[in-house]
DNA sequence: TGTACATCAGTGAACGCGCGTTCACTGATGTAC
DNA sequence: TGTACATCAGTGAACGCGCGTTCACTGATGTAC
């Protein structure tokens, strides 16, 4: 079997995988200036040399991590949203969102921060979102058209501003989850789900 | 003059002011990963051993950048915004937080990322901050003080809770600033000062 | 004023280290006949 | 089935480079008498 064709072998695939994985580990919990290659290699049980079997460099490892390890999740269901306008409550499936969100950007902050320490790998990083249609301002766009459609079904005041509101809510989630990794759990004193649901009461007033 | 007083004479001060403006700007212009002494020395026109003279070595350049070097305007603002409660009006005042919080957050992105790129610096940082009695949190509670404030002089309603539309209105500017930063000025097609507007409008309705 | 010495900001050149990367190689697995 | 060869995932050891850091030094300025 695997007769001689192009791709890679299954085994070679979890290699791949591994690698990713131990990358991703790493530079999410040791920084990326910790995320060297003998570091990534120890991680996922490999010699260094053989993550340039399948990455031409430390480079093209990095924005790969970056396009393939993102947690999927949270853009799908934001993605979907839309579609479930009408269905429970606005609060409640805003509250869902909050509660979502910060977690989705907890993860994502160590490779954000990677991405400012080192502006060469912004740019094609950025690049390859470009090409893609991609980029992180889709969030704030899926949630606007979810408000928007809630409008449309007059389960939302006409005079509110959705991409504002999305602006509001996700902008929201995104600090605390810079300020949780930043200085640490105990700000999370006041639990997650309190959290979100307070939010949304503010954001939604009456 | 300067008669063998232990302070640095005032050639010495500005030489560690110009090493610091130096290391400020290589970090924000060409981030941490480029910010190496032979770049900050030559930014400052001073070789690498006079940063030695002055710093003890790397990571103490670097937490000094980060404890002095930060934008203090924005937060002095926010310091002084109780103390201004009943004048103006609410809705304006927060128009100009909004107006000023987005520039403030776009020059603190680049040392928020080294300092997630490195974990050691970042808990040697929280060490410093916490003794200090500071912390990105502050400028949160200092607008919640403020709102809170304007609730006692019956200017915002009573229902509504302060540090939630703290947390709002801040977070959409945080967010902006790193989309800004991200994906590049095109996202400003919105003017800034439209931006503070329609967010402030969405965030107190009526 | 002149002379001998002290101080000190700043330097050029070198140091060792750890990084990303490459090389020639191994050994297991598959294929031809 | 046995033998000879091809393929290919993975490796140990080495490479050069650029990094942070240190050293012995210079030359300007200040001080004592």
């Amino acid at each position: 079997m695997n007769a001689g064709m192009g791709a890679p072998s299954p085994r070679a695939q979890s290699t791949r995988t591994r690698i990713l994985d131990a990358a991703s580990a790493v530079m999410t919990e040791r920084g990326l200036a910790n995320a060297t290659t003998k570091e990534i290699a120890r991680a996922a049980g490999f010699s260094e040399a053989t993550l340039y079997k399948h990455f031409q460099d430390k480079e093209d490892l990095f924005l790969t991590v970056m396009r393939e390890r993102l947690p999927a999740e949270f853009i799908e269901f934001l993605a979907g949203l839309a579609d479930r306008a009408g269905t429970g409550t606005v609060r409640v499936q805003l509250r869902e969102v909050a509660a979502r969100a910060v977690p989705f950007y907890r993860d994502l902050a160590p490779m954000l921060g990677a991405v400012f320490a080192q502006p060469d790998l912004l740019a094609q990083h950025q690049q390859s979102l470009r090409a893609a249609g991609l980029g992180p301002h889709l969030a704030l766009s899926a949630l606007a058209d979810y408000l928007h459609a809630e409008q449309r079904l007059g389960r939302l005041i006409g005079s509110a501003q959705p991409d504002m509101l999305a602006a509001l809510l996700l902008g929201a989630c995104f600090q605390r989850a810079f300020l949780i990794e930043f200085e640490g759990e105990h700000l999370a004193d006041q639990p997650a789900d309190e959290f979100a649901r307070t939010l949304v009461d503010s954001l939604l007033p009456e």
